[in-house]
DNA sequence: TTGGCAATTGCAACTAATGGCATCTGATTA
DNA sequence: TAATCAGATGCCATTAGTTGCAATTGCCAA
């Protein structure tokens, strides 16, 4: 385990402390498992199994409240999907990107927040809504899967 | 039922013919459903409930696939939610809004493809991506949910 | 260090959604 | 109008995710 990764954890465990959530052993499970992952994203089973692995036993339901709980407080996002995929769970400390996904390869890039301030100040501005890019991302086409057009935009032929 | 819903429902229909997709009994009821119903956004659940009022059996399987399958022509748009509520399904038939949705309220507000035109353009000519709004909502507060600040943008404080 | 209590978890029942496979049916052709 | 057959559906099993409630456990104050 590299240093990052330790730092990545303690620094969520700090943040759930100066949230008011109490540092249980699940609650431990989950975020070690969440800074230790490899993937930039990872499923709420995928984080069960791990914590199966490591830890011991975890109920699936206090995987999801907590994944809520972190998400409430701002330390990780809600990628929900479909493709036959279940929703996928990343980690936002300091949260200066969005990320756009593919839905014919399911890659990501990540584009850095102030390409996005133009167009959440208007629809603050205009509409009153503020937006929350932790429970959303941008799905569409990425440049290698990009030349199938399909039936995107299908009304503007 | 109004002329309007009548038009949208045989559109519907004639856009399903010409994309070569069969006009099955089942497929007939979901069109309608989707095309009477009077909220913007209806789940799978709902649909199979207003079927089986006015038409008969219909089977949960069947009507998520008939939903993925008006999604693949580009006739309806799939919002991943997540709050404890299930998918919604919109009719985007001319699809000139996108929606954004308050996370508090689940009102949604309708805003000009236009004023999202920049952005999407941006993404597209600086990181080759082509966002298909078909598959997303925005997510946030709305006017009258806003002051409950939370933890959104918990990093900019 | 211990006791109290609200926050959290485990459990179990439930809703939502998916996938395989055999059966059925709508469109096409003769 | 009937035969054909790929596409679509029904059925069933399974995964994903949610919820209520009783039992448990961190945290705080004494």
């Amino acid at each position: 385990m590299s240093d990052e990764v330790l730092v990545t954890e303690d620094l969520l465990i700090e943040r759930m402390r100066e949230a008011g959530l109490r540092l249980t052993l699940p609650r431990r499970a989950v975020v070690r498992a969440l800074a230790t992952s490899k993937e930039p994203f990872i499923s709420a089973r995928m984080i069960m199994q791990r914590v199966l692995q490591n830890t011991g036993r975890i109920e699936p339901s206090t995987v999801y409240r907590i994944l809520d709980d972190l998400a409430r407080i701002g330390l990780v996002h809600h990628i929900p999907l479909r493709n036959g995929q279940s929703g996928r769970w990343h980690i936002t400390l300091s949260h200066d990107h969005e990320h756009l996904v593919c839905e014919s390869c399911d890659n990501t890039v990540q584009v850095p927040q102030s390409e996005f301030a133009p167009l959440y100040d208007l629809l603050s501005r205009k509409y009153g809504f503020r937006t929350n890019p932790h429970h959303f991302a941008f799905v569409g086409y990425c440049r290698e899967c990009g030349p199938q057009r399909d039936h995107l935009h299908p009304h503007q032929t």
